[in-house]
DNA sequence: CCCCACCTGTGACGGCGGTCACAGGAGGCG
DNA sequence: CGCCTCCTGTGACCGCCGTCACAGGTGGGG
């Protein structure tokens, strides 16, 4: 757990190679603010281009309908950053923001975030390959909106868990246990319709709830149900 | 119309602020290659990690699902540039390319391609720009594909057409008529109820079909059905 | 000119899954 | 301990739209 809860950049993972004295240079460029869960950091509708870096906590990047309807894009960790893409291109912010936990947040403004990308290409560098997983991981979510049922979306979303905390073994435990509105907001459906499918994955027994864990007694089967559906 | 048709990158939007001698100490690197419309550019499968610039003509970045459903990403341009998603990333490629038209392309390998990042760092601010605005369109497609109906997908779909034609008046002309088949792969739907929908917007006079244009005759409530919908 | 390939138009049907409505748990706090 | 809040579980209903099937239209090439 790289220097969490430290006052200083040496864990963001962009910031990794850079100097300590290029380090502390860019940090009396930053706003350091701290933020209770549950609250905003960056509203949609903000005028502000700044970058964030997570010094620490937990993040949650989400987007809503104006029905109201809450569409979560990602869950970001200690040491990852977010909010560049309006200090590069200038344009509006394209989602919002808010504290999962309690997190400590440093901010750049835009140009001295521009500055730093000229002064220290390796930062550059990793901004890019940032920015094209990013892309990846928003394309395959549109391949799985245009091409997978509700009911296959979230067996994919909870193969992806798993295999976050897999093990090597057919049986892999989750903690802690996923709530079914949060699992919806990322795979597109309703709270209703997890609830329904996880269900029939119990009955089936590839999944069992305990008391604050979800374990996958059948992480092949699991596998066999999304690749199956992939080629059809 | 940039250069379109003369073996030489100066049109290339990347490459705008390079010298003449930069540019051709570049084109050195490049492989140049004619493709005949619809010939593949790049196959998902496929192994390269090369970076594509449109010298002329123009390209679709398009994925299949194994079914065989085709998604269409984007239709690109002279000028513009594709296949950095490898090159940045070291992962294989995300999607297919084929040729709209016949065009000419030029490709780098990937090395040479860091190489030119690393030492042009206006190139690098473009590739960094170019692909939060990837990032943006593919985030807000996944807002439409979770948030609106196959209807009104589609209904926004030819907003955007029409706005790329527009001319401030409350009618537009689109030239060449889209292709039901092509809308419906760009909004994940079908082409029988693309075609539906276009002929109910007919019935309304919001569109009317013509020899081989389709001409929007009230932008204003076009706009209205899609911004309302947005909004429930 | 006629045929063939490729596009568009439209009806019938049925299933997936969103919506609504409630009925439990389970935990925290006064 | 009991209440209140937040989560989960489940039934009923029904509308959107994907699927299938087929009927024009249009254009181009032999």
């Amino acid at each position: 757990m790289p220097d969490s809860g430290s006052d200083t950049l040496a864990g963001i993972d962009l910031m990794a190679g850079l100097t300590p004295e290029q380090l502390s240079g860019l940090e009396r460029l930053c706003r350091w603010k701290r933020y209770p869960a549950r609250e905003q950091i960056i509203d949609r509708q903000s005028e502000t281009r700044d970058v964030f870096f997570i010094v620490s906590g937990r993040v949650r990047v989400v987007n809503y309908s104006v029905s109201g309807q809450e569409i979560t894009f990602n869950d970001m960790a200690e040491g990852s950053h977010f909010g560049e893409l309006a200090a590069l291109d200038g344009q509006p912010r394209s989602a919002s923001v808010m504290a999962l936990s309690d997190s400590l947040i440093a901010s750049i403004p835009p140009e001295h975030f521009l500055g730093m990308l000229e002064k220290y290409p390796s930062v550059a560098l990793k901004v890019m390959v940032h920015l094209a997983q990013v892309v990846r991981i928003t394309t395959d979510r549109v391949m799985d909106l245009s091409t997978l049922g509700a009911t296959n979306r979230v067996h994919a979303d909870l193969l992806r868990r798993a295999q976050k905390f897999a093990g090597g073994g057919n049986e892999v435990v989750i903690h802690p246990i996923p709530m079914h509105g949060d699992i919806a907001s990322r795979v597109s459906t309703t709270r209703e319709t997890v609830a329904r499918v996880m269900n029939e994955m119990a009955r089936q027994g590839i999944v069992e709830r305990r008391k604050d864990t979800l374990v996958i007694r059948d992480m092949k089967r699991l596998q066999d149900m999304v690749e199956e559906v992939r080629g059809e």
